[in-house]
DNA sequence: CCTGTATATGGAAACGGTTCCATTGAAGTG
DNA sequence: CACTTCAATGGAACCGTTTCCATATACAGG
């Protein structure tokens, strides 16, 4: 069934056959309803590659994840993927591993295909500013700040990981925390994870706190395992430390069996923090004190961003979403 | 730049670099490495709508993913996607509620757009016969099997959920519980809780223990506040069940934080074992005894299986991998 | 040298839409 | 009534591929 195909059991042409579908004016009332008619009655489709072809469009949005492991990241994934739907339009997504070569050839890869705009969840290694150089199309980083990155196409959505990683360390500090550790993000400066360190670092400094880098921080990706090898790799190097800063939940999840594995209670021996607001955190035992990020907050004011962009154009733009400091079970007093 | 670009710059016809493009045979070596240059020197890809639409073929692989709480799909769909892209296929993920109106929804909009064909993870309701009704491509199954369904084009990979949930069973038999619980799922008999739930079931009753359904079992969705609640009514409703099985590591996950919300300790006062070997129960205090699913075996077959469908056709097919108890911390000996 | 077969190539047609231009008829205007 | 304007419509051309058919060239066998 195509567009000629139904112009011919309507009676009339395929140009007012393609009026009628996609809601042009300079339509007669009767021949609408009779085209809708004959449309609904084949159950016609439009050829979504034809149409594509002719519009010179391209694939729908292309959204990009990096890292498996991140619950955040599914999360906000279903969200986004649920309003888009709910305009018509279609997501493909690819999921990565935060790897330099494979983000650049698959970002090239769907490039290729010329999609209205790109999406992308996480990453924290350097070569962001590198891969980043070929995109030309409307682009949105969530949870990833582009604030400082300065590309014209590329928008982001986020919180603001430096004030939230200032504010958990206030917290501890306030409980009497003095020795504090880092875990989790490689140290590239405008990433997610690289904020965070930044917010957590100036916020220790402030305090005059005894905190180097060199040796309370310990970057690792984020998955359980590697949260587990960090904290196990920290406690060698900096056993005084009476706290952990995860900037992540999957890693803080992963470095709570760690401590317990080295036969440390938690908080008693050892405090830990969490960062995201995941479900991790919330069930795991001792529930983990986090950092919530808005999830749906997060997908809405994405899919808003990038759907302006798309049709509008426009300058890149910079939101920030609010965050929440959840006290629970990892944390106690010093 | 377009495919006849291509053949200007290099002095061919566009049969010919379409032939080279494709690898088709019946091209000069000169013709090849002259094409392949020009293509290489201006980076021109083909568009994928002009070949879709005249291959009349359509959108990219489809898949589904039914609820989003869960880790083993995230993990599971990675290597599928990862498996596609290297044969140059894309892949359009849909993440759905577990919901029958809306995976209808959703597969009647993927499938007007014709894919080549889909995949389904997860799902445990009983409208699935219903929305499958309409699946007129290629379409497998992960994690759920579809040999009972008996529909042509639905193809399934699994392991032996029946007899992994009987070995379950049996593990805790062995150590002396009587009295055991079962967590998850719904009752849809075909569905991968179902299949579990009814391996279980069996083997309680060839052992003539005191399984009642209506009082032992408590149905839930595969998320960990799920797991929560159900853990909660289960034992309101039989306080004197020394082990629960819960279908699913999420759901384990959760029970396990009611556990101990409830002051029970795990394993001493009550036993838990889960399902599907996700980092959730890898990590967990205690880790969670569970049956661990090969999420790359899941993987390499259903993208084997969905090409050799799509590709040569064929009757439905349906696949067993291996799959692993791995006894942890939550069984103890009664 | 002629014919038959295999290989290499060019190019038109077709896939199913959208869009633009031409045409028609009706309504509005002086 | 002649003339303009405008809404409604039809249909050809085009988007960028693939594919099929026609043609050209090479080479083998008789």
């Amino acid at each position: 069934m195509n567009i000629r195909e139904v112009a011919a059991k309507a009676g009339y042409g395929v140009g007012t056959v393609s009026r009628v579908i996609n809601g042009q004016a300079n339509v007669s009332e009767q021949a609408r309803s009779r085209i809708l008619a004959v449309v609904e009655a084949c159950g016609y489709e439009p050829n979504s590659n034809a149409r594509y072809l002719k519009r010179r469009e391209h694939t729908p949005v292309a959204a990009f994840v990096m890292g498996t492991s991140n619950r955040l990241f599914s999360d906000i994934l279903a969200s986004i993927q649920a309003r888009l739907e709910a305009s018509g339009e279609e997501l493909v997504v690819t999921y990565l591993d935060d790897d330099a070569q494979e983000v650049a050839a698959a970002i090239a890869y769907q490039q290729a295909r010329r999609p209205k705009g790109m999406l992308f969840l996480g990453g924290e290694r350097t070569y962001f500013r590198e891969a980043f150089d070929q995109i030309e199309v409307p682009s949105v980083l969530i949870t990833n700040s582009a604030a400082g990155l300065g590309f014209a196409n590329l928008s982001s959505v986020t919180i603001d990981n430096e004030a939230a990683a200032a504010e958990v360390i206030d917290y501890l500090w306030s409980r009497g925390h003095r020795r504090i550790g880092l875990l989790g993000g490689s140290n590239a400066p405008e990433q997610t994870a690289g904020m965070r360190l930044k917010g957590a670092e100036q916020a220790l400094r402030d305090r005059n706190a005894p905190f180097d880098a060199a040796r309370d921080y310990e970057p690792c990706r984020f998955s359980e395992q590697d949260g587990y090898t960090a904290l196990i790799r920290l406690l060698d190097r900096a056993p005084d430390i009476t706290a952990v800063f995860a900037l992540g939940d999957v890693i803080a999840f992963g470095a709570l069996r760690a401590a317990v594995d080295r036969g440390l209670a938690v908080p008693r021996d050892l405090s830990l923090v969490g960062f995201d607001g995941t479900a991790l955190a919330q069930f795991s035992i001792p529930r983990i004190t986090t950092v919530r990020q808005d999830t749906e907050a997060l997908a809405q004011q994405s899919v808003e961003l990038l759907r302006s962009l798309m049709d509008a154009g426009g300058e890149a733009a910079h939101t920030l979403v609010p965050y929440e400091l959840i006290a629970q079970e990892t944390v106690c007093a010093r």
